[in-house]
DNA sequence: GAATTATGGTTACCATGGTAACTATATTTA
DNA sequence: TAAATATAGTTACCATGGTAACCATAATTC
């Protein structure tokens, strides 16, 4: 997402910044640092996610519904409150989730229009089998 | 990218994290700040470049091109030596770019393999069209 | 110099992000 | 309580990321 394999350096920055104070070119330089930093670890991370058939979102379903407190199921836009990701990009994903077997939707008897997601025994293992490798490659990454 | 929207707290963390040291933990806090952050950057960046028909990946091709020092030009293939990008989405980025307008591709005599791509009036009009914005969505940001 | 390997680039296909526009149900307001 | 508005979720469509497999040309090796 930040695909810059070397970031600029200060003298290539001001090419383009000659008008900015140096508080804010150095600001710049971080934001791009923190991007960069970003991309490699998002990177690290989907690969290890994708080889246990996972991607960032449909980790961050699973596990928004894990640590909720006194729960074990979230309506799908409590799902969508806690993650910023679009509406239809939600529903596909919980769809997909959904047919794999890793998440269980049931409807609500109060409210017809919500849907009551929770986790499936196959959707806990999966978690769990995905969460040390998931600490270890930031971990590894940190350094 | 990153779509948690609320960074798991330190007591959540150690439901995940107990086997895990102190030092590792606050390495994974950090990396969590991080991408955040980033996404959050890249989020606004990527508004202000659609509304100018750009991305990240667009923005970045013109831009190595027009940093290049003592060049007008560069090869497909160094383009993508300087971008973290897979080869295939290269080409095709660079083909609408060049449908557009805002790139031309010319034949290399001595290598018939290689591409040679270069900005044109519209994509040098473009970059600076876009750059304060993106300088100013940034450092909006890094408060 | 023919065969092999490396390099530059493309095609085909899929996953995952977005917006716009929609349906269905609940809630509010007049 | 009928009409208007808000909320929950979906559908359709597109942009942009990836990998695998491929073609064409260059470079290397035997």
């Amino acid at each position: 997402m930040f695909f810059l394999k070397e970031l600029p350096t200060k003298a290539m920055l001001d090419k383009y910044t000659s008008a900015l104070t140096n508080h804010e070119k150095n600001s710049i330089a971080e934001a791009f640092s923190i991007m960069r930093q970003a991309s490699l670890l998002v990177r690290s991370i989907n690969t290890h996610f994708s080889a246990n058939n996972l991607s960032q979102l449909r980790f961050l379903i699973l596990i928004v519904i894990d640590r909720e407190p006194d729960r074990t199921s979230l309506y799908a836009h409590e799902i969508a409150s806690r993650l910023d990701v679009s509406r239809p990009v939600l529903t596909r994903t919980l769809k997909r989730l959904i047919e794999e077997g890793l998440l269980i939707s049931t409807h609500d008897e109060t409210d017809k229009r919500a849907k009551n997601i929770s986790l499936t025994k196959k959707g806990m293992t999966c978690l769990s089998k995905v969460l040390p490798g998931y600490f270890n490659e930031i971990n590894k990454l940190m350094k």
